[in-house]
DNA sequence: CAGACATAGTACGACTGTCGTAGTACGTTA
DNA sequence: TAACGTACTACGACAGTCGTACTATGTCTG
């Protein structure tokens, strides 16, 4: 099976989870649930890669924490929310387009397998 | 400008080498020229980040190197080649592979910015 | 012939993001 | 009351990249 490297998503951890930071403020549990979903369960992000990209980004000033109520009574245990910021949005478009370029470039380097044949000689 | 960040690329330098190993035996130089080249300017493979590759991938045995003259006459100061194996071949093709997984996993949490409108709001 | 520049590397230590492991603590369900 | 889901934090290890610096030969130009 193929499965996807940290090293190759490495640059790419951000991105998804600002993505979804894009929608409405979240908080870990949730969006590492969400990046589970999104990608069909291909790509899950390890809770402490998760954390600590808040504290990095939050640090980077991408995106800001606060402490709220799972629900509006009060009940249940205060959770951490991020938000992102202007500078986040900013950051998350310019790897977007980032993205683009990465894709166009690696794929001059790839080989899609279309034909298992015998291997054709051409030269 | 837009540029790629090693981040990104960090898990792809060895694949983009064996790329060009994939084709004839090759040294350090040559290849870096070769990235350079195809990626039409927009990727520079840093010289120690590709000599460490070379080390790693030879340790792992999906290259092999030697040392040969550069013309045939015997010219000039020999070079270390690299030749890639057969094991190197399958870790390409497992690579290849695996980007178009991660390319369209990535995809999913990329906007592209086709339009700049003022935002619409559909909800 | 000197100096610049291209070629072809090696050595070393710093840094960053990811990951394994472990532990805390509350809530809910059986 | 025990298991499981939720919601984290702490800490140290590791791998790949990068900056810096250094070596050394070959070639071209004034």
């Amino acid at each position: 099976m193929v499965e996807i490297s940290s090293d190759v998503i490495r640059g790419y951890n951000d991105t998804m989870i600002l993505s979804i930071l894009m929608k409405e403020p979240s908080y870990g549990y949730e969006i590492s649930k969400q990046i589970k979903l999104i990608s069909s369960e291909k790509y899950v992000i390890k809770e402490t890669t998760l954390y600590s990209a808040f504290t990095r980004m939050e640090k980077n000033g991408y995106i800001e924490s606060f402490v709220a109520d799972p629900d509006p009574e009060g009940n249940g245990k205060k959770r951490t929310y991020y938000r992102i910021t202007d500078s986040g949005r900013n950051y998350y478009r310019d790897k977007c387009a980032e993205w683009e370029l990465t894709k166009e470039v690696v794929e001059r380097f790839i080989q899609k397998e279309e034909n298992t044949l015998p291997q054709a000689n051409e030269e």
